[in-house]
DNA sequence: TCTGGGGTCCTAGGACCC
DNA sequence: TCTGGGGTCCTAGGACCC
């Protein structure tokens, strides 16, 4: 057997985020809004008996949430951030596997902790704990799925005391036997209804269903399901940290907005902002998208949801490139006549850049950086985009520039930038 | 007059290339 | 008269997650 699998998840973690440093607010109802205050994103156990759901619009439940003494407070990420750094450190001493997969949970392997696998699950919750002021479940299973399931269990039962190690057929069977199918992780409504049109209705039809059959009629995310539940391990831990793919910068507008000028300043700021955040993590792109979306709650306006992306010539990092190209997106897609609600910038095509290159965004006036943005220019000029792509960085179609790395082309253009 | 802001992966079709 | 086979890129959309 590989691996046992845990999954630590911290409990309602922005509620409890704000209690450590309020403790006044331990056991009573507590809900952190999105930006603007717009909607719950977060609720402490006593919001959730009071049948809050997540995602209620909090101008709309404004007085039922006064009436029950409902504690509100504005999200704080930069808080949050904080605070899940210092749980995933702390996790970090229990093993030397750990996958950081959202801001509040972490799977880790416990290959060589078989034989006290609870022990050092209540150990690992109590230091968090004792640490952070953090309460956190853990579920241990063969398999990322069925380590979700455990948590679950883990959380719901207060038997169990935060910690559940579910590794016995007798005991899968049961936890899968209480769950529908839309509690299983990467399984929603659309997908729940598409299985249920062939005959799979539980989370036990899933697992004893035939992965061929399954995979012809829905698709591959869901044939590794069914080998995941039976055990079969499907989704390797990934231990070491990818670079994103995609950066994103987005917000709803307070109010409507219609101007091309209006969505102009807010695109141009949401690129200042994605770009800030890709050189933080010493990434360039090649590829600037936007998007616009109308109010889809509002059945009475016409819709309209436009995107569009522009191609770098080079990889950049460069908040006025990237927000003038973002600029040159939104007017190639803004129509007249509608009531804007959402816009926003993703910078994709993301490519590391060397150090030279993140110094470059940085410091552009240096004299190192002069002479590799005027290499860089002058093989875009000479090559043409797709020469310049590789020489950027090593843009996606990097596997070519390995396949065609003896072309004279590219080794002169390698050899110019090296060159530098 | 209210309903977030990030992300990931998969699929499918058309353009284009050799 | 018939009409390959294999590949990439791009775009759009669907679905899911936290």
């Amino acid at each position: 057997m590989t691996a046992p699998v845990a999954l630590v998840d911290c409990n309602n973690f922005y509620a409890s985020c704000e209690r450590v440093f309020q403790p006044a607010l331990r056991g009573k109802p507590v809900v952190v809004l999105s930006n603007n205050d717009g909607c719950v994103i977060a609720r402490s156990n006593e919001a959730k008996a009071l049948g809050i759901e997540m995602g209620a619009p909090w101008l709309l439940h404004r007085e039922k949430f006064e009436r029950h003494g409902v504690i509100v407070r504005s999200s704080n990420y930069t808080l949050y951030g904080d605070m899940s750094a210092r749980v995933m450190n702390i996790l970090g001493r229990f093993t030397p596997d750990l996958e950081i997969y959202s801001i509040d949970e972490a799977f880790l392997g416990l290959g060589g902790f078989e034989n006290r696998l609870e022990t050092h699950a209540r150990e690992m919750r109590r230091t968090v704990l004792q640490w952070t002021g953090i309460p956190v479940s853990v579920g241990i299973a063969a398999t990322k799925t069925l380590a979700k399931v455990a948590n679950r269990c883990a959380k719901k039962d207060p038997a169990r005391n935060g910690v559940f190690e579910m590794l016995e057929a007798r005991e899968i069977e049961g936890a899968l036997s209480r769950m529908d199918l839309t509690d299983l992780w990467g399984v929603a409504g659309r997908m729940a209804a598409r299985l249920g049109a062939i005959g799979i209705k539980t989370p036990l039809h899933l697992r004893d269903a035939d992965p061929a059959f399954v995979r012809q009629r829905t698709n591959v995310v869901m044939q590794r399901m069914v080998m995941e539940l039976r055990g079969v391990p499907c989704l390797a831990l990934e231990d070491a940290v990818r670079d994103r793919k995609s950066i994103m910068a987005s917000r709803s507008f307070g109010r409507p907005v219609t101007t091309l000028h209006e969505l102009e300043e807010a695109v141009s700021s949401y690129a200042a902002r994605a770009a800030e955040k890709m050189r933080r993590q010493s990434l360039a792109c090649a590829h600037v998208g936007v998007f616009l979306e109308t109010n889809r709650f509002r059945a009475s306006d016409a819709q309209y949801n436009g995107s569009r992306g522009v191609r770098l010539p080079v990889a950049s990092a460069d908040t006025a490139k990237l927000a003038g190209a973002a600029c040159r997106a939104l007017r190639s897609i803004w129509k007249d006549g509608y009531r804007y609600k959402k816009a926003g910038v993703v910078l994709l095509d993301l490519v590391k850049t060397s150090t030279v290159q993140g110094d470059l965004w940085d410091s552009p006036d240096t004299p190192g950086n002069k002479r590799l943005m005027g290499a860089i220019d002058r093989l875009n000029a000479h090559y043409g985009r797709d020469t310049l792509a590789y020489a950027a960085a090593g843009h996606r179609k990097a596997w070519k520039l390995r396949r065609d790395h003896s072309s004279p082309r590219y080794t002169t253009c390698w050899e110019e930038l090296l060159a530098v």
